[in-house]
DNA sequence: TCGTGTCTTTACCAAATGGTAAAAAAGTGA
DNA sequence: TCACTTTTTTACCATTTGGTAAAGACACGA
């Protein structure tokens, strides 16, 4: 029910075997050598650089291999091409990414759930500005290698958040507004910090400010919002 | 001080003309045809469809060309190459994206101007959601055209509203925050409604509850905040 | 109707890019 | 050390893409 669409993409097998692997039988579930493992984590970090920051057709194999530190057809040993390497790190993406939603513990209270949210929704948008704009390219595209993962994976869950708020609302624990704009407010607020990064460091150049200053302000924010 | 920096790019000169167009003495400015005003405006139309679905790197002049009906060196009489259009859309585009801003009076009532600024922001993403994709897209990849437009023309803009909101926290007109984040969650909420509508729609479908609800929804929001 | 300047098309090109084939090199277990 | 597998490199290829040259079509005033 939790699994995603590409979950087949993560159990990798090199690409010669792959007929051989699937006749039953013989051929072991392979597992990866301890060179396959680092060779392949490498270039998913590379790819993540290079993703985020050029999107997926600005990004070129070229870049991603000497970014990774290896040549071009060995990129392709590994992966079975561009779409595959940018696909395999959508789907494991979504994992990290919806781990703060899920914490969010139905049984708590409203208010110190919610704003535990909003920080660690900053949090992972400070850490981690590179999956924050993998994913925000992808979306502003259209979607269109994720559209799937959104229906499966994303929306069961946001439905589930969203019905939770709900209640909490109706039982007047917290102010009534709409839930799924609240979690949208949420999202856009935190991801902002990354993914619009290249303009908030011009207009607020002090780091500190910028950082410090966002969890605060945010925590007023959504605690007044949520005050009822 | 409020001329953008691409500024000529706005009064074209035909190519082949350019170099007598320098020579002072004849060569008056040359006022575009009909014909050319239509083409001229017919190709910055394609192309924000097609830059701000694929970004600068994933469109092409193909697309563009197809777009507006019009063959690829068709285009390029028209404009100087592939960068030339995304920079002109870009430097027009910072313009209407300011008004909003520029609107908010300083002498009227905090609470009026700041909903109001909300309200137009949300609006102009809503009917305008290719010229915020495009500005999204442009940021997101760290502003490699826009980067001197940001400092030149936004900046000063930025500076001079966020201490006007300083000076309404300090008379107690509305609650104290940080006025710089108060205006980057401003944009993050609205802009959000662009951006971020491939995921939207899939998790609430609900198209007049999207819209409808996120005004009433951010008036909220910012209302609570602001009231002292 | 002619000629001049404006606009459009056809036919290209060089570079970049995703991808492949196959040989060479490097490990690895016996 | 030898045979065998895994990994890496070298040398290509076909397509796409931004861009150009030059001929042709068109508009329009004299």
């Amino acid at each position: 029910m939790n699994r995603s669409i590409c979950e087949q993409c993560r159990d990798w097998i090199p690409p010669d075997v792959t007929e051989t692997a699937q006749t039953p039988g013989k051929a072991p579930p392979k597992i990866p050598s301890r060179i396959q493992q680092r060779n392949r984590s490498r270039i998913l970090d590379a790819a993540l650089e290079v993703f985020s920051r050029h999107g997926y057709r600005g990004a070129t194999l070229d870049q991603i291999a000497s970014e990774a530190g290896l040549s071009k057809p060995n990129i392709l040993y590994y992966f079975g091409g561009k779409e595959d390497i940018h696909v395999t790190l959508l789907s494991r993406l979504m994992e990290t990414w919806l781990d703060p939603l899920k914490d969010m513990n139905p049984n708590g209270d409203p208010i110190t759930e919610l704003l535990g949210y909003v920080n660690r929704k900053l949090d992972m948008a400070l850490e981690l500005p590179r999956e924050s704009r993998l994913f925000a390219n992808e979306i502003l595209q259209g979607a269109p290698r994720m559209g799937p993962h959104l229906i499966a994976d994303l929306k069961p869950l946001f439905d589930a958040r969203t019905d939770v708020i709900a209640r909490w609302m109706e039982q007047g624990r917290i102010a009534k507004s709409d839930p799924a704009h609240l979690i949208f407010a949420i999202w856009a607020t935190t991801q902002h910090y990354a993914d619009f990064a290249a303009q908030t460091e011009v207009l607020l150049p002090d780091q500190s400010r910028r950082e410090g200053g966002a969890h605060d302000f945010l925590s007023q924010l959504f605690s007044k919002l949520l005050t009822p």
